[in-house]
DNA sequence: AGAACACGAC
């Protein structure tokens, strides 16, 4: 501390105006110490410096010392509201800016081109489009909009607010494009989500940078776009230019995505390799994407190096662990959060309960739901509920699980349903899913797997009448399902298998590989489970059919061309099905190979003929 | 004192 007011001493001593080394300060005392100086050398008259010490500490959320300094000046200028504006662009309370920006016109001050950027940036804070319009009105009015600086915060207001038409005209009106235009303009249509029109602008911008490429990259990450996500992600290296941590950011979270593990080692290779810093955010995607491509191990070993833990790492690692059915692990880290500190967070909870839920700890998950509200204070949302329902449900406590959707406080939502359409289906009660089944196709008439699910387990007990029903129902509605996919990464490139693939080049040796080891795994026991596929098949090609599941592919695919004995890693996009199952775990104990299947739900490991979610998922 | 970009769950 002593230290720092000497440094603060020789600062001023050499009057050196620029007082950066407020910017070091990071605690109230540092400024205060700052501040106390200041008015001894009778600086804080000086706006400059004002201006620093107010803006510093709103950045730091020292609001009410700002306050106070603010109340210090007479007769502030606009440079001192501008800090103002600026503080709370960025903040919680956005309103505020314009509050200050109202209080400067009240006190006759004239607004200069450093305000209006803050102040469009506090609208698209707030998500009010209205402010927005307002602000806009006030800067033709004062004679702004032929600046691109506020030009450029129009568009991304505009965009980000989902007005895509305005930002696009008066991008087309910005007289001196610069590259931040041209990056508003692409981040706009991203947000609209219309990611193939960013592209096009983005392949025909004059000049890019880091930020420019940063956008794209994310973008395709953010609309599901992982493949394109990477892809740009080789095409920014193939042009020599040095990717940054944000961008690695979007390419470890891509790699997450697709399980594609060994993109994601070499992205990590890549940037330690660069000397780039590891701070939070880069290092909690690092956790979850080994997570998520099913190395847990490593998991835990980029957790344990992080720079620091907040509550968001803690729980990544912890939602890791859940989805690979590893519940006393996420209890333990969970404590393990507690004792260092940190408030499990309403999301912390999600990943807890989930856990709980998938290892089947139902009693433990009940009391955790108990004290959430009770000695945590922390309000219980849908998302909690739903792991309610789907801890009951999967524990077979089918009833129970109903009564607790009626009785829940909110009006419970599709995904709450669905946990226990999903349940009934692994119990086998075509009774109540028949309820749930009714609701969810009231509720979202467009979403095909809730028609599947309910007409499986119609067909699963014998109601073909109810099967044909529904399938009736989705013809006349026009329901498609969206195509189930599988991905397998073999020497960084990631296959792609659709059901009854014939796009893949070496579709006819994969083709014979399944029916080699369909004769291997029938000589074990296999007979060929038909049900999930009697929904939309006839009965004459079920067989034949079931047995281009994504799944088989990929699996056929992965051991026709891996040797040895490292497991076998797979991705879907949809649950796996009960038939892809049963083959699954013959095929681990028949070939000897550890098969790891992420499916949109959890991790299925399989090894020597059994799975590790115990047939329930 | 200016404008554009990044992490988790469902």
């Amino acid at each position: 501390m002593c230290g720092f007011s000497n440094l603060v001493l020789r600062k001023l001593e050499l009057k050196n105006p620029k007082l950066s080394l407020l910017e070091s300060c990071t605690t109230l005392s540092h400024l205060k110490i700052i501040h106390a100086h200041l008015i001894r050398a009778h600086t804080i008259f000086d706006v400059f410096a004002a201006s620093c010490l107010i803006s510093i500490s709103i950045d730091k959320n020292l609001l009410d010392y700002a306050a106070q300094v603010f109340y210090q000046i007479q007769n502030p200028n606009i440079f001192i509201y501008n800090s103002f504006i600026r503080g709370f662009s960025g903040s919680k309370d956005p309103d505020k800016s314009f509050h200050f920006y109202v209080q400067s016109k009240r006190n006759g001050l004239v607004p200069d081109n450093l305000t209006y950027p803050f102040l469009v940036k506090a609208c698209t804070q707030k998500g009010s489009l209205d402010m927005g319009i307002q602000a806009h009105g006030q800067i033709i009015r004062h004679g702004f909009d032929n600046d691109v600086y506020v030009q450029n915060s129009l568009v991304t207001m505009y965009s980000s607010l989902g007005d895509i038409k305005s930002a696009s005209y008066i991008f087309r009106r910005i007289s001196c494009l610069d590259v931040v235009s041209w990056t508003s303009m692409v981040a706009g249509y991203i947000k609209s989500g219309d990611v193939t029109c960013a592209r096009k602008l983005f392949d025909k911008m004059p000049e890019k940078n880091l930020v420019t490429w940063s956008v794209m990259i994310s973008g395709y990450a953010k609309n599901s776009f992982f493949d394109k996500a990477i892809e740009l992600y080789f095409l920014l290296q193939s042009e020599g230019v040095q990717a940054n941590e944000t961008v690695m950011v979007s390419v470890i979270a891509s790699c997450a995505h697709l399980g594609a593990l060994e993109l994601g080692e070499r992205a990590h290779d890549y940037i330690l390799r660069n000397k780039m810093t590891v701070n939070l955010i880069l290092g909690t995607a690092l956790v979850d994407m080994y997570a998520r491509c099913g190395s847990i191990d490593k998991a835990i070993w980029v957790f344990d190096q992080l720079p620091g833990r907040d509550a968001l790492s803690w729980t990544t690692l912890i939602a890791g662990f859940a989805m690979h059915g590893y519940a006393k692990k996420a209890l333990e880290y969970f404590s393990r959060m507690e004792k260092a500190g940190l408030t499990p967070r309403e999301i912390t909870f999600t990943a807890v309960l989930s856990a709980c839920s998938h290892g089947g700890l139902v009693e433990r998950g009940l009391k955790l739901f108990e004290s959430m509200k009770r000695d945590y204070r922390i309000e219980r949302r849908l998302e909690h509920y739903g792991c309610m329902v789907d801890l009951l449900g999967r524990a077979g406590r089918l009833a129970e699980a109903e009564k607790f959707v009626n009785e829940m406080p909110m009006k419970p939502n599709a995904p709450i349903w669905g946990a226990l359409l999903g349940a009934c289906r692994i119990h086998k009660n075509s009774e109540i899913a028949e309820r749930a089944g009714k609701t969810l196709i009231e509720l979202k008439p467009e979403h095909s797997g809730y028609y599947v699910l309910l007409s499986n387990i119609y067909a699963r007990t014998n109601k073909w009448e109810n099967v044909e029903n529904i399938r009736q129902m989705m013809k006349e509605r026009g329901v498609v399902k969206p195509p189930g996919y599988t991905l397998f990464e073999m020497d960084g490139k990631v296959h792609k298998f659709t059901i009854g693939d014939k796009t893949h080049p070496e579709i006819q040796q994969i083709e014979r590989m399944w029916e080699e080891i369909l004769g291997k795994i029938r000589l074990a026991g296999y007979t060929g489970n038909n049900d999930d596929a009697l929904f939309d098949i006839d009965e004459e090609e079920k067989e034949s059919n079931i047995h281009r599941h994504s799944e088989k592919l990929a699996i056929a695919y992965a051991i026709m061309r891996t040797k040895g004995h490292d497991p076998i890693r797979i991705v879907k996009n949809m649950r796996v099905c009960e038939d892809c199952h049963t083959a699954t775990k013959l095929i681990s104990k028949v070939y000897e190979r550890e098969l790891i299947v992420r499916d949109r739900n959890r991790f299925h490991h399989f090894k020597g003929g059994a799975c590790s979610c115990m047939d329930y998922w």
